[in-house]
RNA sequence: CGGGGCGUAGCGCAGUUUGGUAGCGCGUUUGGUUCGGGACCAAAAGGUCGUGGGUUCAAAUCCCGUCGCCCCGACCA
């Protein structure tokens, strides 16, 4: 390709919160088309169709059969699983002509189980994984961060079936495996996955592959001395109480306006860490109301909420109507109209402050142990802290950071199959529902992130193996008749053996390497009168490692020698094959 | 869905408070001089001021509606 040919212009200048965006916006990767639908001009298709190499490589690998499932499908299919009416504003609908109930598919258990059944109806086929990759459609309710989190975006997801959660524990490792190798291939062999809360998909098992970056939009609990690590929506929180020998009794103390726990602890001379807090929320569904208690340092983790409650919650909006006084809400002598949940925080908790559920007063010296029924249960509600106790190795050493999710894999368990009555025949005869796992990643945020991860100020550095093009030569002067002729030829002769890419344009040196770092092509070759008249050609790499003067008539050879270092480099990070 | 901001040339923006003939930088085209980290000179092209209505002699500017985009929150396989 020539660059004086390539649809597409640079720019000098871009301001996006993601560095990502930013680079990609500005090297004419891509150009917005609405809130969350980008249109991806040569460069990012390029990269597009190299990491779909890879995904359908690694499936077919774990003998994945590839397919493609619909994008527009009926409602009756998603009210066959249910989910057409537990999934929210997320599934676009719509109607067809003839008035009947259409969505786009934003995931597509539905459509693997529809294909999958009565083709798969007996044990002998089992176990298999299908697999497509092709456009979704999510109704996000704010998209952000360029091609990190859209609306439309092309997914490769996988859908296995088992006839044994064994058997399917055993594909899920491959799978795993398969997904290291995916993101050492693309370039970004530090992606690590974390055990997950599995959300909307249902099932147990599950684990998130996570880019650990500052702009991620996961929180990431990890403990860097045994390895432990989790999604903040999954990560225990493991506050302990040391054991005080003397049980003050509880006492009602005056506190006035302070209601918040720092005032209130300010006032009385406490720290957080000894007293207990109410959080209140009300349930989706009804509103109606659910206060939690926790130590006064201790946040409540809502996926975890929800996930107790098995049903969504929100902030409470008004105290007054379940009785309770905001900022004395105390779990004794509490006549409160709402479910009451006690975090682990406060088990073996002794002589805290609390609300005493009158206006302008608290308790002290309240001991949950002493204080409440001994049938109290307490019920791991809180979120991770850094610093806190590993819940693997017990060090004190817990650390908590940001990531983007750049792919996942679930334990589905049967909840599609019995939904919609997939069965197939056993060995006894028996018609039994197989057992799914899926396994899914965005091709454009994973594009995004590998950006995200290898850049510098100039732009993207992007791995040989997906990059654009291999190697760009930038003819400076080509309007000189010796510089053109001489970088014509080199073109011929590299296109035979490498991806290249010809900055043909008679634009300054600064112009052309400007550009040519935004498409962080990882060998560069640059050929000039200068050069020419040394019978040479500079040769350098996008990261820096190598910078060389090679003879013209060498540079093809040397170039390709490069690229299969540049590949062996990125290969040496690739697991085996499970 | 709640809070805030912005829609003016391909891109980035000024002009709006106080109504009076549409501006700047970058980019683009042409000619010339330069040219190894976003050069310079000269000339030129390019805009329904998001959109609909209203007020006015006159609206980018004031009023009402509407659409879109961005940011914060709620939400999220």
């Amino acid at each position: 390709m020539k660059v004086s040919q390539l649809l597409g212009e640079r720019y000098k200048e871009r301001a996006a919160d993601i560095e990502s965006q930013n680079l990609m916006t500005r090297g004419g990767y891509m150009k917005q088309v609405g809130n969350g639908i980008y249109s991806l001009l040569p460069p990012a298709t390029r990269i597009q169709r190299k990491i779909e190499r890879i995904l359908r490589e690694e499936m077919d690998r774990i003998d994945g059969q590839e397919v493609l499932f619909p994008v527009a499908m009926p409602a009756s299919l998603w009210q066959s699983s249910g989910r057409w009416d537990s999934i929210g504003s997320e599934l676009l609908r719509f109607k067809d002509r003839s008035g009947a109930d259409m969505c786009l598919g934003m995931t597509h258990e539905e459509a693997a189980v529809h294909m999958a059944n009565n083709i798969a109806g007996t044990y002998q086929k089992y176990p298999f994984m299908i697999y497509q990759i092709q456009t979704k459609f999510r109704d996000e309710p704010r998209a952000r961060g360029g091609l990190i989190r859209v609306r439309e975006f092309t997914m490769k997801d996988a859908y296995s079936f088992h006839t044994s959660q064994e058997d399917l524990q055993k594909y899920y490792e491959r799978a795993y495996r398969a997904y290291e190798r995916i993101y050492a291939r693309a370039g970004i062999p530090e992606v690590m996955a974390v055990k997950s809360d599995s959300g909307m998909m249902g099932g147990k098992v599950s684990h998130e592959f996570m880019l650990l970056t500052d702009i991620g939009e996961d929180t990431i609990v990890l403990c860097p001395e045994c390895g432990y690590r989790a999604n903040m929506e999954a990560a225990e929180c493991t506050v302990k109480n040391e054991p005080e020998a003397s049980l003050k009794p509880l006492q009602t103390v005056f506190t006035g306006a302070a209601k918040t726990i720092e005032d209130v602890c300010l006032l009385l001379g406490s720290t957080p860490q000894k007293s207990c807090k109410a959080v209140v929320y009300q349930r989706n569904v009804d509103d109606s109301f659910v206060l939690i208690f926790t130590r006064g340092d201790v946040e409540v983790n809502e996926t975890k909420l929800t996930n107790y409650l098995k049903t969504a919650v929100h902030p409470a909006a008004d105290l007054e109507s379940a009785h309770l006084t905001a900022g004395n809400i105390g779990p004794v002598q509490l006549m409160a109209n709402a479910t009451v949940l006690f975090d682990k925080s406060l088990q073996g908790a002794t002589n805290l402050i609390c609300g005493a559920n009158r206006e302008a007063y608290h308790f002290t010296g309240f001991t949950p142990g002493r204080d409440l029924p001994e049938e109290t249960e307490y019920i791991d509600l809180g979120k991770a802290r850094a610093g806190d106790e590993c819940p693997q190795c017990h060090r004190h050493s817990i650390r908590v950071s940001r990531g983007i999710e750049v792919g996942n894999i679930f334990q589905l368990g049967r909840r599609y199959t019995e939904a919609m009555g997939m069965t197939y025949d056993d060995e006894n005869g028996n018609r039994v529902n197989p057992i799914m796992g899926c396994y899914g990643i965005g091709v454009g945020r994973l594009m995004a992130s590998v950006c995200e991860a290898k850049h510098d100020q100039y732009g993207p550095i992007w791995p040989i193996t997906i990059a654009p093009w291999e190697v760009e030569i930038c003819a400076l002067r080509a309007d000189n008749e010796e510089v053109k002729a001489a970088a014509n030829e080199l073109y011929e002769r590299l296109s035979a053996k490498a991806e290249t890419l010809l900055d043909d344009r008679a634009v300054s040196a600064g112009f052309m390497f400007s550009d040519a770092d935004l498409f962080g092509c990882p060998v560069r070759v640059v050929i000039s009168p200068k050069t020419l008249a040394r019978g040479v050609v500079e040769l350098s790499t996008r990261d820096k490692s190598v910078k060389e003067d090679v003879a013209l008539a060498d540079a093809p050879r040397r170039v390709q020698e490069l690229i299969e270092e540049l590949k062996a480099q990125v290969m040496e990070k690739v697991p085996e094959t499970l």
